[in-house]
RNA sequence: GGGGCAGUGGUCUAGCUUGGUUAUGACACCAGCCUAGGGCGCUGGUGGUCCUGGGUUCAAAUCCCAGCUGCCCCA
């Protein structure tokens, strides 16, 4: 069983991160670098998040599939800036038992080419348009820096999506439409407030026109791509060769997207909301919304009679409670255990309750602890509303805190180089002034906000050259 | 890509500088007793490729080299 927090959320994040991950039971490190094992306590909420997500995408018409996880380098190959973006972190297989394979086969870090090379098979009129298919799969990026749980590693679970149209215009509605649900789902399911956004040249999916994201702030004043929607154009359609006839029996190559969430998204909700007592989870992720711990002393089967009482009634009501009678660990342990879980509500029940019908509530945000009555516990539906509310709040309002519109250039670079906040500026938003800011901060600009915003300042923050944009710019994960 | 730090039963660790008896302690785990409103207590017990491989040596957890894993810094 796991032991307390030893080390600070405020003195070393990662450390802490690690910490939190690996006692709560969530996931573990594997032999192999960057590949981590998913317990059972951690699939369950990302299994949460595909159920979400999965009847998000079914509403507006997107059929689930599957791909296979190789990808012969000649397919890979076929759209020149998404190779070339990729084939630096791509594993191979090169090998099938003893024998050397005549082509090597990349294992997917994306399936944009192999999907497009069936899609150019079953495309052929404008009656076929438009197709909408989902992927729910993992996918092996060979990351070479350090690898992190969650956040960044070689083998992710992820969804992608992969959509055609026939219009330029749908293609870009479809984009948008699915960052909008990636927003909805960390707000809704993760209480993790995003800002959205498009990514600029440098920042942008290999091969794609446009990428979309939602960025979350972290208490580190990094920020975290939670999501990412591309509208791709006819970048792969063209040289992927998919083509249709319209009604005036002209061919006409089509618009496609693709967009993909991560479970990346759950270890940046760690990041937001955990503390020096271990994971805070919202009640519409948690695995346990609720947790009864009996105080097992005087008239002991009374009090278990009265606990499952509780429990049944709480699962009459649709909450996932979990009771825990175990004798053998005192109820100071369990109330230890369950705030590293991240159990949003701990509910004790001793002798006292008993007589006075009643049951003692304790929310982990606050750890208030309140009463409340047997035939009052339908409030205990509206008390995890206002948890997951609360969460919501409190993270948007910290991470207001930590953004800071900024028109001085020396600022702007002590400010990102040192992580002291996240700075909101004017920036002519070209590939030669990102990668110069780079060398100077180590930051990036994470997103361009999708409205027109006036100017911060009419000259870049960075280059002096006229502005074109406002940008957010901050390290990240 | 370059550099640095770390790795000792399940977990955290002492020992390493200066090689030498049976590898230290706490927690966890198991048995029994005892307890119970924020990590109870007592007694006994199980559990070790000292990260892996190689080298130096009469002798390596300890020194040297390489690799693996984790973390940090720089490009």
């Amino acid at each position: 069983m796991a032991e307390g927090i030893e080390i600070k959320k405020e003195s070393d994040l990662i450390s802490w991160y690690n910490q939190v991950v690996v006692k709560s039971e969530m996931l573990d490190f594997s032999a192999v670098k960057g590949f981590a094992v998913y317990r059972p306590y951690g699939y369950e909420m990302w299994e949460r998040s595909v159920s979400y997500l999965d009847s998000k995408f079914k509403s507006v018409g997107v059929k689930n599939a599957y791909f296979p996880l190789l990808i012969p380098e000649s397919i890979l190959s076929k759209e020149k800036e998404h190779i070339a973006g990729f084939n630096p972190e791509v594993a191979w297989v090169t090998m099938g038992g003893d024998t050397k394979l005549d082509e090597r086969l990349a294992i997917r870090p994306t399936s944009e080419t192999i999907m497009y090379d069936s899609y150019s098979k079953w495309i052929k009129s404008y009656r076929d348009l438009p197709l909408l298919i989902n992927q729910w799969n993992t996918m092996v990026r060979w990351e070479t820096k350090e690898t992190r749980l969650l956040l960044r590693g070689r083998e992710v679970l992820w969804q992608e999506g992969h959509c055609v149209f026939r219009t330029n215009d749908e293609a870009d509605k479809n984009a948008r439409d699915i960052l909008n649900f990636y927003k909805q789902f960390l707000e809704e399911m993760l209480a993790v407030p995003v800002f959205a956004g498009r990514k600029s040249e440098s920042e942008k999916f290999a091969g794609a026109v446009t990428t979309y994201t939602v960025e979350a702030v972290l208490p580190n004043n990094f920020m975290s791509q939670a999501a990412t929607s591309h509208n791709l154009g006819q970048n792969f359609s063209k040289p992927f060769d998919i083509k249709f006839l319209d009604e005036k029996n002209e061919l006409q190559y089509p618009f496609q997207t693709s967009w993909g969430i991560s479970m990346r998204s759950i270890g940046v909700m760690l990041l937001v909301h955990g503390d020096n007592k271990g994971l805070v989870l919202s009640p519409h992720i948690a695995p346990y919304q609720c947790v009864i711990i009996p105080i097992l002393k005087d008239e002991k089967d009374k009090v278990l009679e009265y606990c499952k009482q509780i429990e049944s009634k709480l699962r009459e009501m649709g909450i996932r409670v979990l009771l825990d009678s175990r004798e053998e660990y005192s109820p100071g342990w369990k109330l230890n255990e369950y705030d590293l879980k991240g159990v949003p509500l701990k509910i004790q029940v001793g002798k006292r309750e008993l007589d006075s019908k009643n049951v003692s509530v304790k929310t982990r945000i606050s750890n208030e602890q309140s009463l409340l009555a047997f035939n009052e516990m339908d409030r205990i539906k509206e008390k995890l509303e206002e948890i997951h509310k609360k969460m919501l709040e409190n993270a948007r309002e910290d991470s207001k805190k930590r953004i800071r519109e900024e028109d001085s250039k020396e600022r702007f670079v002590k400010a990102v180089k040192d992580s002291l906040y996240i700075v909101k500026a004017s920036w002519c938003g070209t590939p030669e002034c990102e990668e110069n800011i780079k060398n100077e901060t180590g930051a990036t600009s994470r997103l361009i906000p999708l409205e027109d915003e006036q100017l911060i300042n009419e000259k870049c923050i960075f280059c002096g050259k006229d502005a074109k944009v406002n940008a957010y710019f901050a390290k990240s994960y």
